[in-house]
DNA sequence: TGTATAATTGGAGCGTACTCTAATTTTGCC
DNA sequence: GGCAAAATTAGAGTACGCTCCAATTATACA
């Protein structure tokens, strides 16, 4: 019918999406992804063979989930007024915590569930989504010092890794939100450290200093 | 008897060290953590039920597994001859590396079923015995200087982060053994060039210089 | 040696993810 | 309306982690 859909694949299309609104209402209820396949079914009002018929597998389920959700944060950045490029380094990160803190239970689950699984299919997309989600947070860096003695992709590599330690530690529970926010902010503070942009030192080390309080 | 246990607790002992001995070959052996307890239990010529009595669950014992291996990097790490403190926090991470390089079938299955897993018993303790591994390791940055700008507890735990993130990132495959190996190295003398370190800098962008050939 | 206790055992059973199959319903098209 | 294809369904079945329980064995101690 419209949108190129006729009336088969648009009903599919609505199965499918009453399943991903109970699924992501039951993590969010539970806050654990394990409830069980069965359960869904009943509450989407559909047999549990079309949930593995449309998804595959419980795994794949979740990972759609999460890829439903992931862009609102690039989303969000491309708001962003600031123009100082190491401020807007600092937002990129406040970003990615004000996102995941703003649903703990739901995010916290899915990423549980994303850092145990090796999906060969899934985890490269947010991976890469990641990646140039960093790669244009710092770029502001080198265009207004173009003669740092570490390379963009190298920043953006290691913020990276700096995000994904955060993550799975906060989602592990070995850091309050308010240390995750802190930690975030205390390792972007390092890195920018390391490249000694003229002017910025006394700055980033304040910025560390006013972490300690989430640490005391 | 000797060694403070009786025969009780001596078969007790080695019925364990059967049970963890034949699940240490079995993840070996198919690089995954999917071997059935039943299977294990044949295996190691015990029942079931003995191993749940000794562990409590299967993730209880593959925690086990691998807070042994933290211990065993402690070892190594209490012989390193190295004078400098900068090269001490270089080896730390090396030996972490060329740990889990040595048997990646293992520690790769290991780690995947483990950061995907919510223990709130087991977890805690790999945990607390990292940070200490890295507490130990930068120590000597701040006997030499001890008028750093950062904290030594903030270094540690920052350097934990790296570890985590590099960690996640080469069991999912999107490091190779190389990048993980440069990973580390990098995000080392990132943190350490933030400290400013008289006399050290120029090694530093060295060594971040050398990690490029493993991202090219 | 006898007995209490600790440890182990086998077996039945639960809930789960997931699969297979055959029947049934829904839809597209003539 | 009629028919073929697509989608969905119910139901049985598999394998797994894990638990419970009663029976049995091994050990410590008197």
């Amino acid at each position: 019918m419209t949108n190129g859909m006729n009336r088969r694949s648009t009903n599919v299309a609505l199965r499918r999406q009453s399943v991903i609104d109970r699924a992501e209402a039951l993590i969010e209820a539970g806050g654990t992804t394990d409830f069980s396949m069965e359960d869904l079914a009943r509450q989407s009002g559909v047999s549990m063979q079309t949930i593995y018929n449309q998804f595959g597998s419980k795994s794949s389920l979740l990972f759609q989930l999460l890829n439903q959700t992931v862009d609102n944060i690039d989303q969000v950045r491309r708001r962003d007024p600031a123009k100082d490029p190491v401020e807007k380094v600092f937002h990129a990160g406040d970003d990615i915590v004000a996102t995941y803190l703003a649903r703990p239970q739901f995010y916290g689950a899915l990423l549980r569930h994303l850092f145990g699984v090796d999906d060969p299919v899934n985890r490269p997309i947010f991976i890469r989504k990641s990646r140039d989600f960093w790669d244009q947070a710092v770029a502001g860096i080198f265009t207004r010092w173009p003669d740092c003695a570490v390379l963009p992709r190298e920043l953006s590599e290691d913020m990276l890794l700096l995000t994904t330690g955060a993550l799975e530690t906060w989602i592990q529970h070995d850091f309050t939100d308010d240390q995750f926010c802190a930690a975030m902010r205390r390792g972007t503070a390092l890195r920018l450290l390391a490249l000694d942009l003229p002017g910025t030192r006394e700055r980033l080390v304040t910025t560390i200093a006013l972490t300690r309080a989430a640490f005391a």
